[in-house]
Order: C-alpha cells, then structure tokens, then sequence
DNA sequence: GCAGTTACGCTACGACTCGTAGCGAAAGAG
DNA sequence: CTCTTTCGCTACGAGTCGTAGCGTAACTGC
C-alpha cells in the first residue's frame, strides 16, 4: 500500500527531498513559523516550488515532516538500570529537542492547525506523538522487569495510565519549554521525577533528594 | 503608566472593543485559527479594519484578548475542602474551556507565536497564564491551611515548586486535549489527581480508587 | 533505440491577506 | 467654538498561496 505501483516514469528525486526537508529547518531556524513561505523553502532548496507541492500538499504537512525528523534523530531512552534515571534522561532529552529554535517555533503552530485538520492531525500523531509514547512504553516495560512498577493485569487500565503518563511528561515538559519558558535543568528533571514517582503527599517540598541546599551547580 | 493621559479628542467607543473580541471569538470558532483574517473580523464587529489595527497591532494581540477573556470569565477555583477535590474540579475546568474550539484552535497558535516575539510573550503571561498560575497558589495556600500539605521555610524553594506544580497541572491537560485530543473526564481528572498526589511509586493502577489492592512487594 | 510515463524547472496567474495612508465626518474636552 | 482624536471608507503596494501550462529531463518496458 506505501509504494504503490511507481515503476514507471522518472523518479523523484530523493536528493530535493532531503534539501526540501534541511531547508525548511533552516527557514524555521532563521524566520519561524508564520515567517516561513513555500517559496522561500524553495529558493532555499535549490528546487522549483511546484516540486514542494508534489510532495506535501501544504505548509503544515512540509513542517510536520521537518520536525518528526528532528526528533527521530536526537530523541532516544537510554538504559540507567533505574526507572528515575531513565526518566530524567529522557525529560532532559525531549527537552533538548524541544528548547531547539525549529522545533520550538514549529510544533505547537501545527498542533494547533491540527486542531482544525483532521489528516494533519494523523500525520503528527504517527509521524511525532506515537513515537514519543513508544518510549514512555519501553520505559515502564522496563521498570517492571526489574520490579520498580508493578505489572498490570488489565491492558486496557495499563494502556490508560500509560497515556496519562505520557501526556504528564510530555505535557509538563512541553509547557515548562514553551509557555512558561523555562529552562529544563537538571534542577528541575530531578524535581519533577521525583514528583511524578513519589508524589506530593509524601511531604516532599521537592528540595533535591538528600536534603541538599539549593545552590546552583 | 498605563493610558494616562487621554483626556482630549473623542473617546475610543468601549462598544467597538467589545463587538471586536466577540467578532474575534465568533471568527475562530467558525474559521480557526490560521483562517481568521483581520477584515473580517472587522466586517463581523461592524467595524472598519483600521479600528481594529489602532487598538492591536496584528492577529496575535488581538487573539491573546480574545482568549484571555474566555478564561477570565470561566476558570474558577472552587473550595472544595480537601485537596484533591479542588484539584480534580480545577482540572475539570481548564479542560473544559480549553476543549472550547475557540481556545483549541487559538491559544497553541499565539504560544507558538509567541516564541518570536517577546511583548507577545509578556502579554500572553500577564493576560492568561500568570491569572491560571494564581490557582495554584490559592489551592496550595489553602491546603497547606488546612495541614494537607506542609508549609514550605524557603520562599525560593516554594515558588520553584509552585511553578513545577502549575506546569505539570496546565501541562498534562493542555497535551490530553490538545496534542492526544482525547477527553478530560471525571475519571482522567480522578486518575491524573492521584497520581500527582501519591505518585507513580505507590504501587497505583490507576484504577477507580478502591477498585483493588496495590499489589506493592 | 523508441515510445510511454513521470518528475523537474520555470513562468504566470487570480485570489487573498497584510498593514498603511489619506480623506471627510463624528464625538468629546476646554 | 476650536482642538483633538476616533471613526468609516477607499485605495494601495507588497507579499503569499496554490494551480496551470510549458518544454525538458530521467527512467522503464518493449
């Protein structure tokens, strides 16, 4: 069903792809979201503007696939052997991608298109949000190999806490980033994974764990 | 220092501002966000363009107004009595105006927007999120009132907190409604509750509570 | 080699939006 | 009554969108 029956006929370029895809980062880079234009990615790419249109049916479908490559190359959930390591470094590390001008001028712009844009909204769901979630899986699978979380017995309350998981770390991350525009420190990971893990009735004032000052680094 | 002196010449008409924010509101939820266009908005308010263009300077200001005023007219903190029915209720409240598809299409966008362009960023945090950050405080204080949560010594470490308990709260709701696009309901505002409040080490199915024993070892 | 098919670069186009300028008229302040 | 500012209206240049048409380039199957 992907590759249908394209035998025939010239091929498309798969160079203009990648030049297409790299010049509209660097458009975002250098102009952000609303600055950006199809004809200015054009110029850039070294390709006519018909080209884009082959391809991707509008502005915000060209962006989506800009950005899905950005977090495909830099978003990963390293192995710490310990659920609160993991999830500071993956916190950390979305936050990263998120803190990068492309990326933070871009995605929720297209979030909020897709409001409005039921295909827009598929394709930012497989292309990002599924594979952001995928980690969030991985690292719970993980936890509970080694008994940190218990293992669930109904799937459909296990898939339902791991998508309020996600939209908890994700959603905090992305606010922290975005609305409120803050850094995401190591200070701050470790407070809100610790936070997530233990919650606030334990009487945690969210002092870094070990009872630390809170001096800077 | 704020429009101190404007005692001469014919006074801006209060009616023209309030036909524009509406014509805004009514604007998004009929086109969306990127569809909504400065004339007409004007032709809806009955007003000409360039009335709107000397009380806002473009789309994004006038849409951070726009939004602003749903929010102030609709999100509340109820004293519920116990901290975690007032948190589930302000829950159920952000989500619900922001599932308005007037807040949906819009309040990404400016955020987004808002990246390029700092006065837009300080006019979004005065107008909209510093008003949703002060729920939180409001909640924490009377908590804190009522021995629920423990009084924080070091002023610096407590507003830390607050602002990593503000964006885990608007953070996690804003990604379900927006970005997951599924529903804030009782149960999700019950689950997402618990978990901030006991956290994920509890041993938590997520369960409805009393639903089943926390199989911790 | 040749025909068929598709992609490409280029140009041009109508429709739309932006934000501004200029005008005469309207509404208050002193 | 004069001064000042806002108002509605019209018009404008600049920019963008997405499409169409053209001739050419590239690859496939016969």
């Amino acid at each position: 069903m992907n590759p249908p029956a394209r035998r025939t006929g010239r091929p498309r370029s798969a160079e203009a792809d990648r030049a297409i895809l790299d010049a509209t980062r660097a458009a975002l880079v250098e102009l952000g979201w609303s600055k950006v234009s199809m004809g200015d990615v054009a110029a850039r790419a070294g390709v006519a503007k018909t080209t884009l249109y082959r391809r991707w049916a509008n502005k915000n479908e060209l962006v989506v696939d800009a950005v899905a490559a950005v977090f495909d190359e830099g978003l990963e959930l390293p192995d710490l052997g310990c659920l609160q390591a993991d999830i500071e470094a993956v916190v950390l590390s979305f936050a990263r991608l998120l803190a990068l001008p492309e990326t933070r001028t871009a995605l929720m712009a297209v979030v909020a298109e897709s409001t409005r844009d039921p295909a827009l909204r598929d394709r930012i769901r497989t292309a990002i949000v599924d594979r952001q979630k995928r980690l969030v899986l991985v690292g719970r699978e993980r936890a509970q190999e080694r008994g940190e979380l218990p293992r669930e017995q109904d799937p459909e309350t296990a898939a339902r806490t791991a998508d309020l998981i996600f939209d908890m770390i994700a959603g905090a991350v992305v606010h922290r980033v975005l609305v409120s525009a803050e850094p995401v420190d190591t200070e701050w990971a470790r407070g809100f994974t610790a936070l997530l893990l233990h919650g606030l009735a334990a009487g945690l004032t969210l002092a870094p764990s070990g009872a630390r000052p809170p001096r800077n680094d």
